[in-house]
DNA sequence: AACTTTCATGAAAACGTTTACGTTGAATGC
DNA sequence: GCATTCAACGTAAACGTTTTCATGAAAGTT
């Protein structure tokens, strides 16, 4: 059925030997018996068995992407980023998405055993230092995404979670906003901590006076329109609203609206993430923007390093800044958009 | 260093044969004997390597899914449906996304050879059914999404385009608009065909008196936007707009309010696929829904079919069928949403 | 009790590669 | 002209599984 190494040795008239040398370009082969070869492989469509070369290579030119079951955007260009890079180093990319709690997780990573030389985590509720231990094969290159976990068995890119929430407030206490209210993201997730420090952090610094006003919020639109309608019960309405992610920023939007208030004439709003219908919403949202597809390419980057120099230490730990993009939902702008860069990405540590 | 059926079997003094049955389950091991290779396998915690097995079983359980460059909601909620579907089936999934034309995807589809057990292969410009027979290995398990290649070589899964354009066409027409224009979409792109037949006949048997208008676009939203230009240019302007995709109605709805026009009531508008930002623009936007993450996992389900009996003939062709989702912009309408299933998914041919 | 049947088990052959090792023949150095 | 070196090439041994086949013991049948 399938044409092997074997017939096209014999088409070649040579044996197997000189067909793999010649093929893989090892030398050890004269310019006219690879010609042959080559030929003979051409006519005979010959395409080499990959898992009885990976079986003996103990390579598979594979790596594997594990993330939880998330929609949109997101998944979209983070796979983008990887699969271009991945390509770019001729190496396949083994999906698994969609899964849902740690013991799937687990399952998932068990199935990807064997058949990956390295694999790219993004980090979910469940995935933690215990799990990773548990559940990663040892010395299989790893590189976690948006983790929090130093296992030191594996190196972590994180988006710069606390530079874009610092820069966006400075933004918004330069429009001459300071009682800014947080709408904050679920307790398990890593982003939405980061974003909250970032915002304590910098309205210590840049705000000290104003009251720290921070209310829960879990990612969700209605939980973005719940919390605003919160803010606009207390006593004294905030000037500005910052939310830990865009689609609570629109849940915002919609509450305001329903109030009879003016964005961002009554009030400023701004978001994270900067996803499409950001732009779309009346008025465009400002937000901080992640690039996404870049986040890809740069865990691809880190992973193949990682699988090229075996004694490499995995342990390190990288940034990717994020920018900040004003359109007119805080209130300094009209017109275009404009997009300021809230900090490059940074080696912070590493071997 | 890796533990290989060998080190279970002589930590459960068995023969690796007995490891080899007892772990799969086929039999002819008693239960105790069964017990004791287990007990030793995850005592040493034992994962068989993939490709040794593959290399005799001939089977890899991956399935490979090719697809252009796209972003955003279509491709993740794709891969997401596929991806699901695959694992219920035990097998994994080999992505390649992002190539960009024939050659892009040809390097793509050889690359995967020997890799996958099958493939889902959504159609781009460049992959034709000769494209296809040039690049695709006999016999291998192929379905084609989107595509109007009839092969023989593959089945065919679509999205039911006539009938939802067709449905959306009824819509209005009940609402009362006749004098409909349409923005058709790129001349090589397989839906937009379909969507612009679908109008067409809907517009000869629904409103045969009206004159037909339809204006070019390519998918994109400013497109859309000079297409919409281009209609309130002319004399007598269309009571109702409706774009091949949502994007591109997204650049008439900026049009029409650059225009000062009222939508719905100066102008009615619809879109095609329920992109997410469709519900977030002013007004809501009507459009027809297709249910992505159902289409993968159909693709699949079919696929998996393939694939479990060889014997099959490939030639078939499935549709998906799609709802109409009636908001704001059309007219129709004051609160909530409504859909209406335009078509259910039904077998046109196969055996 | 002698036989057949059933069934758990182990030995060994396959699967399609790569690669360590030997063999050859020609080219080089004396 | 002989010993030495060297590159091209072939042989065969791996790699880790599954599976066929042979073996022998236990159970069932007459």
């Amino acid at each position: 059925m399938a044409v092997t190494i074997k017939d096209v040795a014999r088409e070649a008239r040579v044996s197997v030997a000189s067909v793999s040398r010649a093929l893989n370009g090892a030398g050890g082969v004269t310019p006219v018996t690879e010609q042959r070869v080559r030929e003979a492989a051409a006519r005979l469509r010959y395409v080499p068995h990959g898992a009885a070369r990976s079986l003996i290579t103990r390579r598979t030119h594979t790596v594997g992407a594990l993330m939880p079951d998330l929609h949109g955007e997101f998944f979209s260009e983070l796979i983008r980023g990887i699969d271009l890079e991945a390509r770019s180093h001729g190496l396949h990319l083994l999906v698994s998405s969609s899964h849902d709690g740690a013991d799937d997780a687990a399952a998932a990573l068990r199935a990807m055993q064997g058949r990956v030389d390295g694999i790219v985590i993004l980090s979910s509720p469940g995935v933690d230092a215990a799990f990773l231990k548990a559940n990663l094969p040892e010395g299989l290159p790893t590189v976690l995404l948006n983790s929090d976990v130093k296992s030191g068995a594996a190196a972590v890119l994180n988006i710069d979670n606390f530079a874009g929430t610092y820069a966006m407030v400075r933004h918004l206490v330069g429009l001459g906003h300071t009682r800014i209210a947080f709408v904050s993201g679920p307790k398990d997730n890593f982003d939405a901590h980061q974003r909250e420090a970032g915002f304590r952090a910098a309205m210590a610094k840049l705000a000290p006076d104003a009251p720290l006003c921070i209310v829960a919020g879990n990612f969700g639109e209605s939980s973005g329109y719940l919390a605003a309608r919160e803010l606009l019960a207390a006593k004294t309405r905030p000037q500005a609203v910052f939310a830990a992610n865009d689609m609570m920023a629109v849940g915002c939007l919609q509450a305001f609206k329903e109030a009879g208030l003016d964005v961002p004439g009554d009030i400023a709003l701004a978001g994270f993430d900067d996803i499409p219908i950001a732009r779309y919403v009346t008025p465009p949202l400002s937000t901080v923007r992640v690039r996404i597809a870049e986040l890809g390419k740069n865990a691809m980057d880190l992973l193949a390093d990682l699988m090229d120099c075996p004694g490499l230490s995995a342990a390190s730990v990288h940034t990717l800044g994020c920018d900040i993009v004003v359109r007119e939902s805080c209130g300094a702008h009209r017109g275009g958009t404009s997009t300021i860069a809230a900090k490059k990405i940074h080696r912070s540590s590493g071997r």
